[in-house]
DNA sequence: CGTCCATTTGACCAAGCTCAACCGCCGTGG
DNA sequence: CCACGGCGGTTGAGCTTGGTCAAATGGACG
């Protein structure tokens, strides 16, 4: 079974996906099977490329394979909101699905791989495959707590308290697809994105960085941030990981549903 | 009285979520009654009380018959931040899907009615029902949105712009289950509510309040808001529609898997 | 009539923003 | 090979939005 598991995609190797999925369930091959049909060819961004503009077209979802992206907004007010951030294993563009036109932009933080997941592949997946239905839920619900974690987090804390809270999401992001326990990582994002994905300026993303170095929370050498003792961080920011555990007990046993 | 005679379910009346699913596909005899056979006891709440606490035992979602609640947490620093409110027609609890314990609080706004739904029974549902295990989605990628929308004006607006989108997203909301166009409302929130949900105190909410009702953008009459001139705070605010559609078209067509 | 709670108002304070300049690195073109 | 330009990062000075603290008002209810 494990062996089926691992080697049963055409191209002999599964997609971030399945992989990331596997390690809140264990699927079955149809299951995986399924997962993979969905997506069709895979893209090549460059750091910087618009995947899916706001009000473009939304036609597809897509999966990240390799690299990160960011989701944002451009209030009329001007600026940027960044929502959130994606890595590889995340199925993407959902925030489009109930549209016709994208409600957010999609934008390579870094080189990326994506594939393509067509809107109506992702509707056959939920009719044919009720578990893994009920665990695209979870995960996204799991999506949406760590979003309302970021909300909490521009409503009623510092800037430093924030900028721990990212960091400490990122990290914690990473530790799901990277496996074992890192504390240490690149960071492809200048100090104008982390103020966009927190509400601060660049200026203040800086002096506010400079003194959580200065006090020995994190060390910094070029693009690459160390946190120094995750645990006082943790408590300082008040951190929560939603990424390591999502709970799938609920969803019925692995037979029902499979369509015969 | 009124109210159990227009909700109770062996009667044959629908819930408040197949009403409202309803509106954004036209459902078949089996989904909906699998939808009503899905939700457990009803249970009144009045004003104030808290449903499902934060780190409470997670074993229900619930469906809002009747009234308001808004979902909440406690961030260590001190405070409250209010991530959303919940209407009629709500699936509520989705937040803790993913987990045993509640990752946000629940609480009643004013006097509501909620129906139970045990997790495993929609489980049940995904794996029976796919069509609606889309929407359901759909339906929470859209709740999704509207919370981006929240960040977004947290992150980069004016306490006047948040508090206007504030009150045109309740309205919005408030116009999918009440069918026809009102331009005024009760709010049963209090000033402190207001300011939790926005990350502002409840001082200057007092203050951005008046400024408005200064300036012509909104009428108070006790707890009775009404919008003078929704298109200008539109403009002012970049508020967008986020409840009135919902787009369906990439679901599989109603036949698939079940015999009609 | 007194208590409680929400609202209102005033005086003062500070976290973070704005504006502006400067540095250092790197890719590019002459 | 070096000058140039652009971008990201760093730093300083002054300001604004919204927070804090405190007290008064006013309605609802026993």
């Amino acid at each position: 079974m494990v062996d089926a598991m691992m080697f049963s995609s055409p191209a002999g190797t599964q997609s971030a996906l399945s992989i990331r999925l596997a390690h809140y369930l264990s699927l079955t091959v149809e299951e995986v099977a399924a997962l993979e049909a969905m997506q069709g060819p895979r893209r090549r961004l460059i750091a910087g490329e618009v995947l899916i503009a706001t009000d473009g077209a939304a036609e597809s979802l897509f999966v990240v394979q390799q690299g990160w992206l960011h989701s944002s907004t451009r209030p009329r007010t001007g600026g940027r909101q960044i929502l959130g951030f994606h890595y590889p294993g995340d199925l993407i563009g959902t925030e489009s699905i109930a549209w016709a036109r994208a409600a957010t932009a999609l934008t390579a933080v870094s080189d990326c791989i994506v594939t393509d997941v067509p809107k109506a592949a992702l509707g056959e997946l939920f009719a044919q495959h009720g578990r893994l239905a009920g665990l695209l839920y979870a995960v996204a619900a799991a999506e949406g707590v760590a979003m309302s974690d970021r909300l909490t987090a521009m409503g009623r804390m510092t800037a430093m308290q924030r900028l721990a809270m990212l960091l400490l999401d990122i990290m914690a992001r990473l530790r799901v697809t990277a496996g074992g326990v890192i504390d240490s990582f690149d960071l492809p994002l200048t100090q104008a994105d982390l103020g966009d994905a927190l509400g601060l300026t660049k200026v203040h993303v800086n002096r506010t960085l400079r003194a959580m170095e200065a006090e020995g929370m994190i060390a910094r050498t070029g693009r690459r941030v160390r946190i120094c003792d995750e645990a006082a961080l943790i408590a300082f920011s008040g951190f929560v990981d939603r990424h390591a555990v999502v709970a799938t007990d609920w969803l019925p046993p692995r037979a029902l549903g499979v369509a015969a």
